[in-house]
DNA sequence: GAGAGGCTTGAGAGCGCTCTCTGGATCGTC
DNA sequence: GACGATCCAGAGAGCGCTCTCAAGCCTCTC
């Protein structure tokens, strides 16, 4: 009762004092309890009751070098994914994985450059087993900053080539179920399939449209329409594609927030879909492609499902480390393509 | 160089042996290098640079008891909030208030009533010096967890009071500030003042609900809608009372998205705003009251900067943390009226 | 009934760091 | 030139925990 009301936290020495064991015991138990007799580990446990006794994670960290914590790092520039569905669900896949190993999920959100060192020192302070970021650039500071604070790393989305030597990422299938998409549209009928393409400098975006060209062999140039992943994006590309190539009579837009704008479009210039032009999004984000009009074919890829694979790779590269293995191969998530009425 | 190909990250001790001082030297130079003689802090820096030297964290905070870091709570009821620019704009100032005390925001997550358990343990494991949580209510397991963990808490917005021992919190003047809200609307010549209040169970809603019966005296009950913060409950709550009371001529919306919601249907009615019906709302989120047609007169509250206040009450509470003094009074920051259009 | 072997338990070292305390060098002063 | 005051560096004691190792106790077997 004592250790309650001063305000020093109770440590193990005095849980194992109360119990009358040793602090080894109580730390047996603390931590599970196995091979401790019975009775004994009652007693401890009703100490560490008694005494609202709380491990120290700090000491426990010092010796067993684990921190049952996984950084998920944001860069700034990206906050505003926090608005994205996908990202959402990402992030729900990697609560839930991480939950179930035990570990803590820590978001870390980088802000301005100055914030780099800080967040390199926490990164390399070892507060953190390891650290999970998203679709790295060339560019990108934060690449360096990993790399610099040597701690164990996965990402979602395959970086670009120029950001030094591979890191485990965890991607869906971008190539093979844009490929897939497309030659819906050509099973279906379409002769002349154009594609809304997203940002140039995602993976994504360009591992699309190189699905799209491997499905058409050879297409036209001006059936690639250029936008930022964004509806408004979508729709604007549409327009000027319809101005380019009115015969267009399939899309393949690079994800369901282009095709939604597109479906706006098309619905304007008094196209009927899928009869006139059909349409075939990507990404499956229930909250877009079951309430467009009509409802948007499209590929899904199992987003939170990702999002524990990069838990689950980053599990085995911590197990792994130090034991010289190399670094694991990418994980590559398959897609399915869900029909629904555009296409 | 050894030591950098060897994997064992380098010791403050190995720095010292490199350097040919103590470690105790070392430390203090690795910590600011006040009281070193400079030929020696230049030896140590190298050192540091050579080995490639980071301080073990989990070293460091057993002995100081500091972790530098700050737990951001957020239950997933709210974490929809993310998308919600109030709260962005207050972890930006949380953020940014943090990186001045040289400290690390930590976002904990809560998910499922399962991860109360982990969630404690982490913050009382002693993984950050603080914790700041937003908006508690009486029926909230979180409340619950902070408060088991024993870790100092500053709370965003008031808590509802069954909460139980008050807990520091900061927040804006909204029962003042609906006041000077209803009292513009007043002098500008409105007979007839109704109130679109938000949910009954939020202290921000209350508060404003409360202002608003100031200013007024003893208003007639039928003039309060009742919404949730949405546009949509906004304009339902708009269009219930237009067809109860017809003679309004005032409208205060308890936030800027339910005055959104409530110009529309004013505008869909065929009254003028400011003309027939005047307008104010509640927040000034840039993004929708300079956007409305015509753009809102709302009162203002200083977001970020209240975020950067519960990090600086966090620190005070920290600061006097076992030193026996009181629990710091809630901050309550002003609010000024912003005059655009709308009234 | 004695020795082998298996379980439990406790003792104690040590994780990497900070910080107090002490000794020695340096400086100023008369 | 001697003394006290001042400054700087090092020694060493932990912070709270885990984990190895050895000792003690049983049980089992021949």
């Amino acid at each position: 009762m004592a250790e309650q009301t001063t305000g020093a936290r109770p440590t193990l020495e005095a849980v194992a004092a109360r119990a009358g064991v040793s602090r080894a015991t109580a730390s047996r138990v603390v931590n599970g309890g196995a091979g401790v007799r019975a009775p004994l580990v009652d007693k401890v446990r009703q100490a560490v009751e008694e005494l609202g006794y709380v491990p120290n994670l700090a000491a426990r960290t010092l010796v067993t070098r684990r921190n049952d914590a996984v950084a998920v790092v944001i860069a700034e520039p990206e906050f505003r994914i926090f608005s994205d569905p996908f990202f959402q669900e990402q992030v729900r896949g990697i609560s839930r994985e991480l939950t179930a190993h035990d570990s803590q999920l820590v978001l870390l959100w980088v802000e301005s450059p100055g914030d780099h060192d800080r967040i390199a020192r926490y990164l390399g302070g070892g507060h953190v087993d390891g650290a999970l970021a998203f679709s790295l650039h060339d560019e990108d500071e934060l690449a360096a900053v990993l790399r610099r604070a040597k701690i164990p790393t996965v990402l979602g989305g395959r970086p670009t080539d120029g950001i030094g030597p591979a890191m485990p990422y965890v991607d869906c299938d971008n190539r093979g179920g844009a490929r897939e998409a497309v030659r819906l549209l050509v099973d279906r009928g379409c002769r002349t399939v154009a594609h809304l393409a997203g940002p140039r400098d995602q993976t994504s975006a360009a591992d699309r449209a190189d699905g799209y060209r491997d499905a058409l062999g050879d297409p036209d140039p001006a059936l690639v329409g250029h936008g930022d992943f964004t509806a408004e994006s979508g729709a604007r590309a549409m327009a000027e594609l319809l101005d380019r190539r009115p015969d267009v009579d399939g899309v393949f837009a690079a994800n369901d927030l282009m095709a939604s704008g597109a479906l706006r479009v098309l619905r304007e210039r008094g196209l009927r879909v899928p009869e006139d032009v059909a349409v075939v999004g990507f990404d499956d984000v229930a909250s877009i492609a079951e309430r467009t009009d009509p409802p948007l074919t499209t590929v899904r890829q199992d987003i939170e499902g990702m999002g524990r694979l990069m838990v689950r790779l980053l599990m085995r590269v911590l197990n792994e480390h130090g034991s010289g293995a190399p670094a694991p191969d990418p994980l590559i998530t398959p897609t399915t393509l869900v029909r629904r009425a555009s296409a």
